[in-house]
DNA sequence: GGCCAACTGTACCGCGGGTACAGTAAATAA
DNA sequence: TTATTTACTGTACCCGCGGTACAGTTGGCC
């Protein structure tokens, strides 16, 4: 780069994920083509390979970085709700509260989980990639079981509910409802299903004030 | 053909989408090859493009069969279930139970859902498949809304809950279950979820039975 | 006997993933 | 000041695949 000043190359490597990211949610993985990204970035073919031996290097680092992020907005998410309310039953309702919140300012809608698109090309991608993807679903689950059985110490729950399935079914709820807003094009559904499962959990915890 | 003899073109036609779907559904649209479905049928490529004129005629075949035969499950599986119980809700929670029966028992767990995969690909794919897309999930919600407003004229909901909103529930724990069970390798997830979502449904009619 | 549906066969184009290296500009360490 | 490393560029090439074009063929039905 003689001008410009030539980057770091740790930035061009973010750079390369960011475009991928981007055209992977909107077009798959297989339809996202690496002449495509360098043309974005403004680096050569082999500028590409520099940082990545082949395409799968890309998806690696790709849902690695993805991962990654998810995991520090959960905490920093949640840790705010808890300076917000000691009670960890209040202090989740309103994490979920704001994590609503969060998706409902999104300009142009919730951009797609990375985790939900590999799910559907599952055989492009190696061993490598697809433990990588169950690990952070199992992550999640491990990360909201916990946050219900402190609450469940508090506020017995009913029987019929087990924990781990309340616990999954955030991640379904989150997904199922990225793939409604993504697909009826109103950006309202997914912060609207996000407390649809919040007071679902409420109501496991606390009833539904009938009865 | 000269041995097996020739096969009706509709069994043709209909094979290549069997074959284009499985596909689609572990590799991705873009990443299904002509040249494999094929193979797999038997015929020539010439064979193919008299079947369908390009690759998203393929595409929107596949939508069309797809949700079609979604309708038609959910029509004979509820109306099942209304025969089983006259009453609406009873009748719409024991189809819930049928549903995830059904899910349980399907080999190898569910194959994926045709919406979710284009939904990962919407740009792959021209504005009539998406609008076909947005239709059928807007169908889905229009069947449940049915569903639960003849429930709730009987057994009054309580009223931070939209019917609306209830009713897309569904459509995102299935989607959602789906990706569950596929990443995570465990096919008893999807149902649980169904399930899950059955408990919240009668929770929201019948209140908990606490409080 | 003729028409038509359902194909086959052949030939070709362009894009994109991937390989293989050799070369080079700028920053950094010795 | 020189050597090394980092972060690339440039060139050249292979192959699979989507897609086009179109002429020919085969079996069944009226």
């Amino acid at each position: 780069m003689s001008e410009a000043g030539r980057r770091k190359g740790t930035d061009t490597r973010e750079a390369l994920l960011d475009a991928a990211e981007s055209s992977v949610l909107d077009k798959g993985f297989a339809a996202t083509s690496i002449e495509e990204l360098i043309a974005d970035v403004g680096i050569t073919k082999s500028g590409f390979f520099y940082h990545f031996s082949d395409k799968g290097e890309l998806a690696k680092a790709l849902l690695q970085r993805y991962l990654d992020r998810e995991d520090s907005l959960f905490d920093e998410l949640f840790a705010r709700a808890r300076q917000l309310h000691d009670d960890p039953l209040h202090a989740f309702l309103i994490g979920l509260k704001l994590m609503a919140e969060l998706m409902e300012d999104l300009p142009g809608g919730h951009p797609g989980c990375l985790v939900a698109s590999y799910c559907y090309q599952e055989n492009m991608f190696n061993r490598d990639v697809r433990e990588l993807n169950r690990e952070g679903v199992l992550r999640w689950r491990e990360r909201f079981r916990g946050y219900l059985e402190e609450i469940a110490e508090i506020y017995p729950p009913r029987a019929e509910v087990s924990l781990e399935d309340l616990a999954d079914m955030f991640s379904a709820i989150a997904d199922g409802g990225i793939i409604l807003s993504k697909v009826v094009r109103d950006a309202t559904l997914l912060p609207k299903q996000l407390l649809l499962y919040r007071e679902f959990v409420r109501s496991v915890f606390l009833g539904t004030g009938r009865n």
